[in-house]
DNA sequence: TTGTAAGCGTTATCAT
DNA sequence: ATGATAACGCTTACAA
C-alpha cells in the first residue's frame, strides 16, 4: 500500500490534481465548497504532502542546515534547541552538522548541505576558520546564511552575536565593585571577534574605574581548564586578586588554582567566568558567570533566517543581551 | 546560473542522460573510458546529484530522523553525536527532533518525520510515553525503527540499551567492597524498563553479598537533584551509610545532603551515580559514576539502523557495556 | 473557478 | 554498452 497522492484525492472527488494542489496550498482561486470537500477527503485518506516532489518542483527545500563546532556542548546544544523550536514551528526541517573545530570538517559539512539543497545555513565557525572563502565557494547565490556567535566579517546574510563587550564590561565592573584591586583576564583567540570584544569590554571597565590596563596580566589563548590553571599560576605570582575569564572552563581552572594556592574564594580571590555552564552552579564555591542566553540566540538566529528566506531583509546584525549571574566566587 | 545536471554533462559529452546516470551510480554496464570521461566532466562542471530528484524517483530518502527528549542533555547530545558520525559516513542525513519529555511533542515529531519521508527513525521516548501505538500509527510499514536507551516493548525494529543491570550491579558491589554496610538506592520510574533493570542490578548485588534488600531504603521516582536531596534525608535517618543512585543529578542531591548533615564523603558516607555527567568530575569530592558510553550507543544505534535499512536484519537487541568510573565519593 | 499540459532531475525498463 | 522513453508527485502558466 503506497501513500495517498493528490491524484487519489482528485479521482475520489472527480476533480483534477491541479485543483487539489491549489486547495491544499491555500490558493484563493478555489471555491470554498470544493476546498472543504478536498480537505475533508485528504484527512480521510490520510494524505501527507510528498515533500520531495513538492520541493523538486518548486526548486527549493524547506530544510535549514545548522553547522556547529560540537553539538554536545551546552551552549551549542541550547542554541540548536532554540533554533529548532522556531524552525519547526515555521515548517522547516533542520539538519545538523558538526565540525569538531576543524576547517576540513566545516568544508565537508557545507558540501553535504549544499547537496541537500538546503534553503539556508546557520553556522558558528570552527576555531580553525579565519576566512570565509570556503563558504562562498560552497553555497550558491540562493542559499541564505546566518552566522551566530563565532562569526566572520565580509560574508553575506545576517549575524547574531552576544553583546560580548557589555557582558565582559559588566563582569569586570562587578569585580571592581566588590573591591578587587588587580584583576587579570583570561581571554581567547584575539583574532576571533567575539574574544576581542570581550577583551575590550574588560579593558573599558578598568578604564572607566580609573584602573590601569596591565598587558602582563592578560592571558591570551586561554580556553581550556588546564590553560586557565596555568595562567592563573602566573596571575597570582603577578599579584592579581581576581580573574575575569571569557570562558567557564578556564575560569574553573582558575578556581582550582586559587584554592590549591591556599587562597580563599571569594575572600582572597574573585572569579567570574563566561557561558554559565551548568557546572558553574555545582562547583564550590559556586561560580559567577556571564549567561549568554543561548536558547534566545537560537531563536533569534532562526527568526533572522526566516526573514532572509522570505526576502524581508538582505541581512541584519542582531545583538543578544547577556546577564551576569553572580554567585559566591565573586561576591564578598 | 542554475546547478549542473546530468543532462548538461550528457550534452557536453554527446551521450545521453541515462549513460551519465549509470556512470555516476556505479552501474557496471558502462565502458570504462566513458565512465572516466563522465566523472571528469562532472568534476569539471561541479556537478552535485540532486538528492530530491533522485529520492523522488527511487521512492526513498536517505534521511534518518532522531527523536530525543532533549538535545541539550549531555547524554543525548553524545548519542546524537555518535549516530551522526556513522550516518553521515554512510551517506545519510539526520533530522533531529525533541519531545521535551512530552507525549504530544513526540507524536508531532513522528508526524513531521513521516512527512519528510524519512527512511528510518531513531527514538528515545519521552517520560510520558508508556505505550507504542502512536508510533505504529505514525510510521508506515517501510519506515525502520531503532529505539535506544528508553525503549518500549512490542514494537518492530531494533533496540539499543545499556547493560543497566550490570552497571547497577557493579556500582553497588563497588560500594559493598568499600565496606559500606547499609546501602540505599535512588531509583527512577519503575515502569520504565531501564530503571527497573538498574533496580534489579542493585538488588542482585546485595543478594550476592548476602545483604538484605530493605524496601524502606529504596526511593522511587527520584530523578532530580531536589528529589535526591530529600530522599537522602530519609536514607540517613534510616541509618544508611551509602547511596547507589540511578542518576547523577539525584546523586548530586545526595552528596549535598550528606555534606550538609556533617557527614564526611567518602569516609562516613559513600555515593555512586549514573551517567558520568561532566559535572561529576568537577564537584568535590569528585563523584563516582557509571559511564554509559553514549557516543558508542549512538554509533551502535546508527549501525543497527543501517542494517535494518539494508534488510540485513529485521530487528536485534544490542547491549552497550557500562564502565564504573570510581572517584573519591565512594573510595575509601 | 477549474482543467490542460508541461516539467523539476533522476532512474528503471525496454530496446538497440 | 548505450539510447529512448516513461515515470516519481507535485506545481504553475495558460487556456477555458
Amino acid at each position: 500500500m503506497s501513500a495517498t497522492t493528490i491524484r487519489d484525492i482528485a479521482v475520489a472527488l472527480g476533480v483534477t490534481p491541479s485543483t487539489v494542489s491549489r486547495a491544499l496550498s491555500g490558493n484563493p482561486y478555489v471555491k470554498e465548497s470544493t476546498r472543504a470537500a478536498i480537505l475533508k477527503k485528504a484527512r480521510e485518506l490520510g494524505y501527507e504532502r510528498n515533500v520531495m516532489a513538492s520541493n523538486l518542483r518548486k526548486g527549493t527545500t524547506n530544510i535549514v542546515g545548522i553547522i556547529v563546532p560540537r553539538i554536545n556542548r551546552e551552549f551549542f546544544g541550547n542554541v540548536i534547541s532554540g533554533a529548532e523550536a522556531v524552525f519547526s514551528e515555521a515548517g522547516y526541517s533542520v539538519v545538523i552538522c558538526q565540525t569538531h573545530e576543524r576547517l576540513e570538517d566545516e568544508k565537508a559539512a557545507l558540501k553535504v548541505l549544499a547537496g541537500e539543497q538546503v534553503a539556508g545555513i546557520m553556522i558558528s565557525h570552527s576555531s580553525e576558520t579565519v576566512s570565509g572563502e570556503h563558504i562562498l565557494d560552497a553555497i550558491g547565490e540562493s542559499v541564505k546564511l546566518v552566522q551566530f556567535d563565532r562569526v566572520i566579517e565580509g560574508l553575506p546574510g545576517s549575524i547574531v552575536i552576544n553583546d560580548d563587550f557589555k557582558g565582559a564590561y559588566t563582569a569586570t565592573k562587578h569585580l571592581i565593585d566588590n573591591g578587587y584591586k588587580r584583576i587579570g583576564a583570561l581571554v581567547g583567540f584575539m583574532d576571533t571577534i567575539l574574544f576581542k570584544r570581550r577583551y575590550e569590554g574588560y579593558a573599558a571597565a578598568l578604564a572607566d574605574a580609573g584602573m590601569p590596563l596591565d598587558p602582563d596580566i592578560v592571558y591570551e589563548n586561554t580556553i581550556l581548564r588546564e590553560n586557565g590553571y596555568e595562567s592563573t599560576v602566573k596571575a597570582i605570582a603577578a599579584g592579581c586578586d581576581a580573574i575575569y575569564s571569557s570562558g567557564d572552563f578556564s575560569a574553573l581552572g582558575a578556581l582550582e588554582c586559587a584554592l590549591k594556592h591556599g587562597l580563599k574564594v571569594p575572600e582572597d580571590f574573585g572569579i567570574v567566568g563566561t557561558a554559565n555552564e551548568t557546572f558553574t552552579s555545582l562547583v564550590s564555591p559556586r561560580m559567577s558567570s556571564v549567561d549568554q542566553h543561548p536558547f534566545e540566540m537560537g531563536r533569534s538566529s532562526a527568526s533572522a533566517m526566516i526573514r532572509l528566506l522570505s526576502g524581508e531583509t538582505q541581512g541584519e546584525e542582531i545583538l543578544i543581551g547577556t546577564t551576569l549571574v553572580t554567585r559566591q566566587s565573586s561576591t564578598r
